[in-house]
RNA sequence: GGCCUGGUAGUUCAGUUGGUUAGAACGCUAGCCUGUCACGCUAGAGGUCAGGGGUUCGAGUCCCCUUCAGGUCGCCA
């Protein structure tokens, strides 16, 4: 139900930038009935599109037949007005109104379509389910928050674009129907209909193709790539999402770094008006675990780690004991002025640790003005409190949480985690404080225990740094990787590394990796036949947009800066996908499904 | 795969120790109203208390299962 489009009905002007200047010209606009007042002879209607609300008004002693159209309107009508900007009347002034000086003496109107009341409000902030939202997305994406962010990440993304352009990289696009990848996350498989049996994977990562476009003399690449990875989903993790890839040759982890870091200053000066000139701070791995107990810390606190170990080296309490004797570490955070937490807030933080897998948590308290106390008061010494509170700083008021155990990755997890939680619970996690962090020097190989070999940290690609060259064979473990993050505020937003352009060493990775040599050519075969061609040295660095977005704009939940984002189990709530396939699809396809998962 | 939280009109929520006909606000429908903009006034409609099972004289409320959504650990080279 509507009436039909035509040239005549051209907007003139988007509704939100009508103003006094505009008053005495007769303009055209289009858009969304936000709200109808009627006042009995007189009716107004708000009209919005994606700059704002401007008022239409309707006098039935006017135009009769116009006031009885506008009589019908209703929420999200969608309509065509015509008329005279004019000042609005003593005192109807509308000051929480952008447009709130004028109004649009309507004398020429339709209704291009009728709707439905929506299911929730179309308005700012509305507080609804999210998951009555997100089946209605095109309804949650007129709201002017959702709007606003979804273009912001468009004015980001073009940010990008001209940043990279205007230093010499070349946009390439790279396929969407890869080969599977043998490690890493599970692919998403896209079965070939001519190949019947043989499968695609949807890409992680352009990797191997940048890499290759490094071989063929790009020198510099730059894509904003859609990539997938089938593993479960977080607040800010998609099954799908959006990376701006780059790759270089001819440099060095710095080069990289400083080009990056170039970008990330522009974006916060054009979009922040926030003038960066120091360099990013730049910490090894190693430090960032023995500081911050974490790969990505958020430096705008303190808060940092300390080993206490030593300290206790002679400690009756078993757990400590234990722990170090188990070749574990016993460690502490002092959270300032956290001495006022009471013995149930202390208990929740004891549940928060143990969810990474810390038996406990102990902790000393020094309150102002009275005894010192503690979780474990039978053990402790007075000169092991003295120790412990040189070494901390701790003044009065303080709290000093101390995690234990035989395994240092539970350590470093448990309390990087915890001290996080504490800042955020203290208040102390301003989202305009943007601390910019690079975190280098990663490991180049992983153990699992499990498989009893190693992985790659990064990816197989990665080059290890010349100066731990030599540990390769002796002990790999060891072996740093020219590997770097760049961290905001707690959260990765991008890493890469200088790869492997020696044919030797990348087939040394690959035996590392326990894959043989066979298994190494029919893998990546055409990688290491490329590098036979005279590869450059090459390097390069992959931003996650969706949370550079989400962090710009302040938000917390990826969901938000994506138009039409999955739910945690992977399914897309709109459209109802994944869904069964139609039988004589599967049948050409040569797939049978043998039954769904019963447990 | 594990753990935690939640699901009550269209929406946001309340609902006491298990007790009569499940309420409020907003929204919606109709009528009135010439300066509203959270318009106002009057009247009205609107409920599979997520679904199923159980306990009980009696269940929105207690128990179990399922399902959906959210958070999180594992996972995410």
């Amino acid at each position: 139900m509507g009436q039909p489009y035509t040239a005549a009905d051209k907007r003139t002007h988007y509704c939100g930038t009508l103003s006094a200047a505009n008053i005495g010209e007769r303009v055209c606009v289009t858009g969304w009935a936000q709200k109808q007042r009627d006042l009995g002879a007189l009716i107004f209607i708000d009209l919005r599109d994606r700059t704002g609300i401007v008022q239409l008004a309707f006098d039935q002693t006017t135009n009769a037949d116009i006031f009885n159209e506008a009589f019908t309107v209703r929420a999200e009508f969608v309509l065509c007005a015509k008329g005279v900007v004019r000042p609005r009347g003593e005192g109807a002034v509308n000051k929480n109104l952008a447009t709130g000086e004028i109004e649009i003496a309507v004398d020429e109107f339709k209704i291009l379509s009728s709707a439905q009341t929506p299911p929730f409000a179309i308005e700012e902030n509305s507080r609804v389910n999210p998951e009555l939202r997100l089946r209605h997305r095109y309804l949650d994406l007129r709201r002017p928050d959702m709007k606003a962010n979804i273009m912001a990440r468009s004015v980001i993304t073009k940010l990008a674009r001209d940043y990279y352009a205007e230093n010499g990289f070349v946009d390439i696009e790279t396929p969407n129907l890869v080969a599977p990848t043998p490690e890493g996350a599970r692919d998403y498989l896209v079965p070939s209909r001519v190949h019947v049996g043989s499968f695609y994977a949807l890409p992680q990562s352009p990797q191997i193709y940048k890499q290759l476009l490094m071989v063929s003399g790009f020198d510099r690449y730059f894509q904003i790539a859609r990539c997938y990875r089938d593993e479960d989903l977080r607040a800010d993790r998609q099954p799908e999402f959006t990376q701006i890839d780059t790759e270089m040759s001819f440099v060095t982890a710095e080069e990289v770094m400083e080009v990056h870091e170039g970008f990330l200053k522009k974006l916060m000066k054009e979009y922040h008006g926030i003038e960066m000139t120091e360099p990013f701070l730049r910490m090894p791995y190693a430090e960032a675990m023995e500081r911050f107990g974490s790969d990505k810390p958020d430096i705008r606190f303190g808060f940092e780690l300390q080993n206490l170990s030593d300290l206790l080296a002679g400690t009756e309490f078993k757990v400590f004991a234990g722990a170090i004797a188990a070749g574990g570490s016993v460690r502490a955070i002092n959270v300032k002025g956290a001495g006022s937490f009471s013995r149930k807030e202390i208990d929740a933080l004891t549940e928060f640790v143990k969810t990474y897998r810390a038996k406990g948590l102990a902790w000393l308290k020094w309150p102002v003005g009275g005894e010192i106390s503690s979780s474990y008061a039978k053990f402790r010494t007075e000169a092991e409190n003295e120790a412990i509170r040189a070494r901390m700083g701790v003044e009065p008021g303080d709290l000093v949480l101390i995690v234990a155990d035989g395994n240092n990755d539970i350590v470093f997890d448990a309390l990087g985690s915890l001290r996080c939680h504490c800042a955020k619970k203290l208040g102390l996690l301003r989202p305009d404080d943007y601390k910019f962090l690079w975190v280098t020097e990663f490991p180049l190989l992983e153990w699992s225990e499990e498989d009893g070999r190693f992985y790659a940290k990064h990816h197989p690609f990665t080059s290890p740094m010349d100066e731990d060259m030599q540990y390769l064979d002796s002990d790999p473990g060891r072996v740093r990787a020219k590997a770097y993050d760049i961290v905001l505020n707690g959260t990765e937003l991008g890493g890469g590394s200088i790869r492997i352009h020696d044919q030797g060493v990348q087939t040394k990775m690959f035996e590392m990796l326990g894959m043989s040599q066979e298994e190494a050519q029919t893998k990546f075969g055409f990688l290491l036949e490329a590098f036979k061609y005279g590869v450059p040295p090459h390097g390069g660095l992959a931003f996650g947009l969706d949370r550079l977005v989400t962090l710009m704009l302040g938000l917390e939940d990826i969901r938000d800066v994506i138009a039409f984002p999955k739910v945690q189990n992977a399914s897309e709530l709109m459209s109802r996908c994944p869904a069964p396939a139609d039988p004589k699809a599967l049948e050409e396809l040569g797939i049978a499904v043998v039954g769904k998962k019963e447990d």
